[in-house]
RNA sequence: CGGGGUGUAGCUCAGCCUGGCAGAGUGCUUCGUUCGGGACGAAGAGGUCCCCGGUUCAAAUCCGGGCACCCCGACCA
């Protein structure tokens, strides 16, 4: 647990840090702040750091709790290259649709690789070669190792780097049942880890792409400065990214289907306009949008009432790539936005959300500048080529499987758990043959942490106005001593003898002898934030000992030094999360 | 890639509009006084004013182009 057992405490004089008063204007969130001021780490481009010494203890101890919790279940830990062969990646047929995140290069001899930005593909090359029978399955491998991905934004200090660390394991099982297994004992595994760690997560469903695959979960830090949009249901357990949330749709108005009509609508464009002129609900109109595809154009209605969730859609219609029509590819495709419909349409798909189907006597587009259609009705009117749920989740929805509401709020995604299927293993030929004697294509799930985000979310969550508040388990040292007088013969001997306990007792120390005046030196502790403080000064030498303080507590006391270690192996215990 | 913002001392920023000695705070060095919550005095060091080009007697300042960084959206751990 503590991997630094007898070695000598460190001082703050050679220790390879400089804490900032300010922080850099360019840094916003708290925990960019933070790990700015207190120097551990120290920005080199966009989406680039360099971990200090004190930045780099708690990576170790975020890697170990991952280890740890790995290593307790039987995954074994393997090393991957990071350089790859762009064939492996054509292989898969990611090297196109991950294309704009792979960075290239090539090598004397002019042959292609990329930076691995993930490793389905060559754990799979490995897997291979091992996997012959079914008695060679199950195994889970991992590693953690560093990812290249050229993002388009990176962002938030450590929250979205360009090179970073991921923890990516691989469960191959024989069969889906088999992976069941595999992907619940890495889900119980990814619950330690973040709850050693200090860092709260909700699982979440979430997307599992357009690749096939089955269940998959994300481990979610709630965080107002998120960049996913999660729903809560505060009724039942519920909880999905936005992206795939379920969700009660309102009940259509009911009635027989009645004649077609026109009816004029100057400069009517918006479904709450369209609404509020016509003296309707806007579950009664059907909302039109446009999008591109694969490039190829692409109707889409849903009722007004509703939005469409453009993670769904694109499931819905296979797509790799999907964007919104521009102004430009709307008009040359002769569509009038604003008042637009699927009766009458020519030359593209239609998806539709099934409410827009099942609802009858919508008002909907004329496909003429304003005009709209009433009693529009799917079946006679029009027809969708693709009928299937493409509505998007929002805060205040009636939840799909109680009588609760679903809440919106954002989240950072610490970890990912994904159910993959065969997809791999057919790609990169990772069979065997079963009891029967007949080749079988392994099953595989894969598992993945960032370790940086990780660290970020430590310090979101563990943190005050005047610094960082390691939690134990990651604190880059156990033991923030600040020494005040030295060169006092008695401050001297008690810092000695202070010194010598604590590293008999396989604690680890940072030591402030820096010739700075008090109030400097208190108020980097706090910054740092070592879980205690431990003071040795005159004025504590005379009150009979040393002055101990908690980090995530106000008061300080004095006590004696036989009882330092007694007392800081307490407060790791208190601080609840298991080391 | 679209939108917004910023670039001047290690850090935070002023100066730019209205062209004319490159500045403040903090940090750093030295000396002295201090010594329990970012002390005080004195003396110093520290600059490609993001880059390239243009205008001008003269450019941090005006004009053109480029780059970098940050923030918001489409993607991910």
């Amino acid at each position: 647990m503590l991997w630094n057992e007898g070695t000598r405490p460190m001082r703050m004089s050679r220790l390879m840090v400089k804490t900032l008063r300010e922080a850099p204007a360019e840094a916003e969130l708290p925990s960019h702040r933070l790990l700015l001021r207190a120097g551990l780490i120290v920005p080199l481009a966009a989406g680039l750091y360099c971990f200090t010494p004190l930045g780099w203890r708690v990576h170790k101890r975020l890697e170990t709790i991952i280890r740890e919790e790995m290593d307790r279940y039987g995954a074994q830990e393997v090393h991957l290259p990071a350089l790859h062969p762009l064939e492996t990646w054509e292989q898969s047929g990611r090297a196109t649709t991950m294309g704009p995140v792979l960075f290239h290069l090539r090598d004397r001899k002019e042959r292609e690789f990329v930076l691995g930005p993930t490793h389905e593909e060559v754990v799979s090359h490995l897997a291979s070669r091992h996997i012959q029978s079914y008695r060679d399955l199950p195994f889970t491998l991992y590693q953690i190792q560093t990812k290249f991905r050229d993002e388009p934004r990176p962002r938030g200090g450590l929250i979205r780097l360009r090179e970073f660390f991921m923890k990516d394991a691989y469960s191959f099982d024989a069969d889906w049942e088999s992976l069941d297994q595999s992907y619940q004992e890495a889900f119980d595994a990814y619950v330690r880890i973040f709850s050693r760690a200090g860092v709260p997560v909700v699982a979440v469903e979430a997307d599992s792409g357009a690749i096939g695959g089955k269940d998959s979960q994300e481990f979610v830090f709630l965080t107002e400065s998120g960049e996913d949009e999660i729903l809560l249901c505060d009724g039942c357990g519920y909880a999905a990214n936005a992206e795939k949330a379920d969700f009660r749709k309102p009940p259509a108005v009911a009635g027989e289907p009645l004649p077609i009509e026109e009816v004029a609508t100057p400069g009517i464009t918006t479904i709450a306009d369209l609404a509020a002129f016509l003296g309707i609900e806007e579950r009664q109109t059907a909302k039109a949008v446009f999008y591109l595809a694969d490039g190829e154009p692409v109707f889409v209605c849903i009722r007004g009432d509703l939005e469409v969730n453009e993670t769904k859609l694109r499931n819905a219609l296979k797509a790799a790539d999907l964007d919104p029509m521009d102004e430009a590819a709307v008009r040359k495709h002769g569509l009038i936005a604003g008042s637009a419909s699927a009766v009458g349409l020519k030359g593209m798909r239609v998806v539709a959300d099934p409410t827009a189907v099942e609802a009858p006597n919508l008002v909907a587009g004329a496909n003429k500048a304003d005009t709209h259609l009433r009693n529009v009705n799917h079946g006679r009117d029009w027809r969708a080529g693709i009928v299937s749920d493409i509505a998007l989740a929002r805060d205040g929805d009636l939840c799909a499987q109680c009588d609760g509401r679903l809440r919106g709020r954002r989240g950072i995604e610490m970890g990912h758990v994904f159910k993959l299927g065969t997809m791999y293993s057919e790609a990169m030929g990772v069979h065997y043959l079963d009891e029967t004697g007949a080749q079988q294509h392994a099953v595989m799930g894969c598992y993945g942490i960032g370790v940086e985000r990780m660290l970020a979310a430590v310090i979101e969550a563990n943190h005050d106005d005047n610094g960082i508040v390691w939690p134990p388990s990651v604190a880059p040292f156990d033991v923030h001593v600040v020494v005040i007088g030295a060169g006092n013969d008695d401050v001297d001997s008690t810092l000695a003898e202070l010194e010598s306990r604590l590293e008999a007792a396989g604690m680890s120390a940072l030591v402030d002898d820096r010739d700075d005046s008090p109030g400097i030196k208190f108020n980097d502790a706090d910054l740092l934030g070592m879980p205690v403080r431990i003071t040795v000064s005159p004025r504590a030498l005379k009150n009979g000992g040393v002055e101990l303080k908690l980090r995530r507590e106000g008061d300080a006391e004095v006590i004696p030094l036989a009882g330092v270690v007694e007392r800081v192996q307490a407060a790791q215990q208190a601080g609840g999360y298991g080391g």
